[in-house]
RNA sequence: UUUCACAGCUA
């Protein structure tokens, strides 16, 4: 079975959905019940090309071969709903996860932010944040990233700014992924002053990438000298282009 | 063996 499982995941990955139901039919003949790996697997795979038809149908054969649904299968509808920009079909989902008994974990809630970060909708992620404190779960590195693109998304820099510092009060040190998701928010929104702050870094040392991503935003509003100056100061940091 | 942000390597 965890042969199969694997086999199915080797599908997945290479886009072979075609192959992945051959293969789940096979398993079947050959006498093997998939089990909650194998549906969270497929479920994903069809999520992730937005089949949701094929999502639904799976469904169905889960519950027709009696494995009840978990949390992960819950995430992965969630997340392929949302990332697919289906807002409502994602919050009904939510409801019949609640429905059926299931609490959202910190990866339910982690993904709920990132698709109303996305989304900008700032309202309902601190909505998801107040759930989140209600059900004791404590935030982790993932979900402060998380919020601090979402907030730079909708240009709460206020909040973005709470988040880096209720991130040190936690004792999570940001990672570079932190300051470049904060470097882009400034640098995109005009905002260099804040952007040149970041290099100077009290967050974490810079690398290339934070470079790039503010040049690039000196370029675009026409700022040329402030960009060349930006190449010799990234020299001077000893950064060796790859 | 399955889901969520990013980063790195393959380059």
């Amino acid at each position: 079975l965890v042969t199969y499982n694997i086999l199915l995941r080797a599908c997945a990955q290479a886009r072979q959905l075609q192959k992945m139901e051959e293969l789940l039919k096979k398993m079947e003949l050959g006498g093997f019940q998939p089990d909650i790996f194998t549906f969270n697997g497929i479920l994903d795979a069809h999520g992730k090309v937005g089949a949701f038809e094929a999502m639904d149908s799976t469904l169905k054969n889960m519950r027709k071969c009696k494995v009840k649904a978990d949390f992960i299968t819950y995430n992965t509808m969630i997340d392929a709903y949302g990332k697919a920009g289906h807002i409502e079909k994602m919050e009904e989902t939510l409801e019949k996860m609640a429905m059926a008994n299931i609490k959202p974990q910190l990866s339910t809630l982690n993904t709920l932010l990132n698709i109303y970060g996305a989304a900008k909708c700032v309202v309902q992620m601190e909505l998801v944040l107040k759930s989140m404190s209600e059900l004791g779960i404590r935030p982790t590195i993932i979900t402060y990233e998380v919020l601090i693109k979402g907030y730079g998304n909708s240009k709460c820099f206020d909040k973005m700014q709470k988040c880096l510092g209720a991130m040190g009060d936690a004792g999570i040190r940001p990672k570079i992924s932190t300051l470049n998701a904060i470097m882009e928010a400034y640098s995109s929104n005009g905002l260099f002053k804040e952007a040149e702050n970041l290099l100077d870094g009290n967050i974490v040392v810079p690398t290339s990438l934070t470079y790039c991503i503010l040049y690039k935003a000196y370029l675009k509003n026409g700022l040329n000298a402030k960009a060349d100056n930006l190449l010799r100061k990234m020299d001077a940091a000893g950064i060796v282009p790859s």
